[in-house]
RNA sequence: CGGGGCGUGGCGCAGCCUGGUAGCGCGCCUGGUUUGGGUCCAGGAGGCCGGAGGUUCGAAUCCUCUCGCCCCGACCA
C-alpha cells in the first residue's frame, strides 16, 4: 500500500474527549473515528487490526472443532419473552419497532438465536456435542459508554455457545473452550488470566473471566502469582493445573477463604477480553430444547456460551502494546508487517530503490505500507512510529552512498544498516 | 440516573466575567525553501461562535429552554 494513496487520516494533536492511551491511540492513529457516544467508525488502519485478531481468534476455534455460523445482528422480542429475559435484561437492550409494530431487539448477545436454531434442527443426541460461534456486532445501551471501543455500546464480539448431553460432558467442553482460549489469547501476544466470576444476567453456576493485566483495567482482580510465571502449552495437564490455580473477580474473592498465601496472592487491575459462562438448562428448559436420547427419551440440551470482546481486544494490545511515540504492535495483529519510508522523495535513486523494495515485497506477499508521501522525515518517522507498525525500512541518500539501507525493530528501537540484498534475505528467504 | 465540566474553522485552544457581529497554534491550499526526527518564509481558503427562544439599538459574550460530548459514581461483557 502506497501512504500517498491510502486513507490514514493521523492526528497530531489528541483529541480532547480520550483519556486512555489505548483510545488516544487509536485516534491518533487514525484506526477509529467516533459517530456518537460508545459508537465508532473503523478505518482502514484499524479495520486490518480488527480483522487480523478476528482471523487469529477463527483459527483457534476452528482448531478446537467449533464450527462458524452468523446470526442477525436483529432478534424478534418473542425470542425474549420465551426465555424471560425481554424485562430482565432491562435498559442495556436496544429495543426497536418495525413498520408492522413487530418489536424487535437488536442483540446484546444470542443464547436465545442460536437455542432457537439448536432446538430446530439437533434431535438426537448423536449430533452432540456442538458448539457454534459467530463473529457479530453486538448493542449493549451502557448507562456510560467510556474509554473508546474499550466500553463502547456497540461491540465486535466472537460469542460461541455450547449444547451437551448431560452436565459432565458440559463440563468437558468448557474446558476445551478454556483451553482453546488459552491458546488464543497466547497467539495473539496476550497474557489472559481465567479467574473465577459472577455470571451476571447471562446466568448460569460456572464462569470464568479471561482477564488481561493492565494498570487501565476496569476490573480488579485476586491471583496466585504462579499463574505469573505460567505458560500455557495446551493439553489436559495444563488445564488442570490452570483449575486449580487461584484467580477471583473481585466480588468472588474472600480474603478469608483464600488459600493463598499472602506474600503469593496479587491484586491487580485487568481488561477482561473474553468471558464464558455454562448454565446449563437455562435456556433450554423454558425454550424446549430437547434431544432423544440412548433410550429414546427427550433430554433437555446443557449449554454454556463463552464470548470474546474482539473490538476490546484490539484496545487491550496497544494497552499492553505501546511507548510515549505511539503504538509497538505485535507482528502478528499489525495491519501491515513493514513500514517503507522513503527519506527522500524525487531522489532517483532513493526513489528507485523504495520501488524495488516494495515490490518485491508485494510479490512476496509480505504486507508492506511504503510512505511515498513528499513530506520531511520528521513527519514520516513520526507517523511511523504513531502507526506502529514491527518494522521500519528506512532509505535515503545518506546511506545508500554507502550501499546501505537502515531497518528499525519498532519494538526493540533496534536499529541494523544493510544491504538491499540483506534486507531480502532476512525478510524474504523464507518466503 | 446523581454530581461535575465542556460545546467557538479539520484538531487543540483564547475571547465570554466588564455585550459593539471573531482570534491564535497546528493542519489544509499555492509558491519558494529545506531534506536522517513533526524544516523555514511568503501568500491564501475556511467558522457567525451546538440549536431554539428571549433581553438589548446591538449577543460568541447576559437569561431561559434544548441537544450533544467528556469526567466521577452507581451499573455492566
Amino acid at each position: 500500500m502506497k501512504m500517498s494513496h491510502y486513507f490514514l487520516p493521523t492526528l497530531k494533536e489528541v483529541p480532547s474527549e480520550a483519556q486512555l492511551v489505548s483510545h488516544r491511540l487509536m485516534l491518533r492513529a487514525g484506526m477509529i473515528a467516533q459517530e456518537c457516544a460508545g459508537i465508532y467508525h473503523w478505518l482502514p488502519l484499524g479495520l486490518r487490526v480488527l480483522q487480523k485478531v478476528e482471523g487469529i481468534i477463527r483459527k483457534g476455534l476452528d482448531d478446537a472443532g467449533f464450527h462458524e455460523l452468523l446470526m442477525p445482528t436483529l432478534q424478534p422480542a418473542e425470542l425474549w419473552e420465551e426465555s424471560g429475559r425481554y424485562e430482565a435484561y432491562g435498559k442495556e437492550m436496544l429495543r426497536i419497532t418495525d413498520r408492522h409494530d413487530r418489536r424487535l431487539i437488536y442483540g446484546p448477545t444470542a443464547e436465545e438465536a442460536i437455542t432457537d436454531i439448536v432446538r430446530r434442527f439437533i434431535k438426537s443426541y448423536r449430533e452432540l456435542p456442538q458448539v457454534l460461534y459467530q463473529f457479530q456486532w453486538k448493542f449493549r445501551d451502557e448507562i456510560r459508554p467510556r474509554f473508546g471501543v474499550m466500553r463502547g455500546r456497540e461491540f465486535y464480539m466472537k460469542d460461541a455457545y455450547s449444547f451437551d448431553i448431560d452436565r459432565e460432558s458440559a463440563e468437558k467442553t468448557y474446558g476445551r473452550v478454556i483451553q482453546a482460549y488459552m491458546e488464543i489469547f497466547k497467539n495473539l501476544g496476550l497474557k489472559a488470566i481465567p479467574v473465577r466470576a459472577d455470571t451476571g444476567p447471562i446466568g448460569g453456576d460456572l464462569s470464568h473471566e479471561f482477564q488481561v493485566l493492565a494498570e487501565t483495567g476496569e476490573s480488579d482482580i485476586y491471583y496466585d502469582g504462579d499463574f505469573d510465571d505460567f505458560t500455557f502449552r495446551g493439553g489436559e495437564e495444563d488445564l488442570n493445573r490452570i483449575k486449580k490455580l487461584y484467580a477471583m473477580a473481585d466480588d468472588m474473592h474472600d480474603s478469608a477463604l483464600c488459600p493463598v498465601p499472602e506474600d503469593r496472592l496479587k491484586h491487580k487491575k485487568g481488561i477482561e477480553v473474553g468471558h464464558i459462562f455454562y448454565f446449563g438448562t437455562k435456556y433450554s428448559l423454558p425454550m424446549k430444547t430437547t434431544v432423544t436420547n440412548e433410550q429414546g427419551k427427550p433430554i433437555l440440551v446443557e449449554s454454556g456460551s463463552y464470548g470474546i470482546g474482539v473490538s476490546r481486544v484490539v484496545a487491550a494490545l496497544i494497552e499492553t502494546n505501546h511507548d510515549e511515540f505511539g503504538i509497538k504492535w505485535p507482528e502478528q495483529v499489525a495491519p501491515f508487517k513493514i513500514g517503507l519510508i522513503n527519506l527522500k522523495v524525487g531522489d532517483d535513486q532513493s526513489d528507485r530503490v523504495c520501488a524495488e523494495i516494495y515490490e518485491r515485497f508485494r510479490n512476496a506477499g509480505v504486507e508492506i505500507l511504503y510512505d511515498d508521501r513528499p513530506e520531511s522525515v520528521g513527519v514520516k518517522f513520526s507517523t511511523m512510529d504513531l502507526i506502529g507498525l514491527p518494522y521500519q525500512i528506512i532509505v535515503g541518500p545518506r546511506g545508500l552512498k554507502e550501499g546501505q539501507i537502515e531497518v528499525k525493530d519498532r519494538r526493540s528501537s533496534e536499529k541494523i544498516l544493510c544491504s538491499v540484498e540483506d534486507l531480502y534475505q532476512r525478510f524474504l528467504s523464507h518466503a
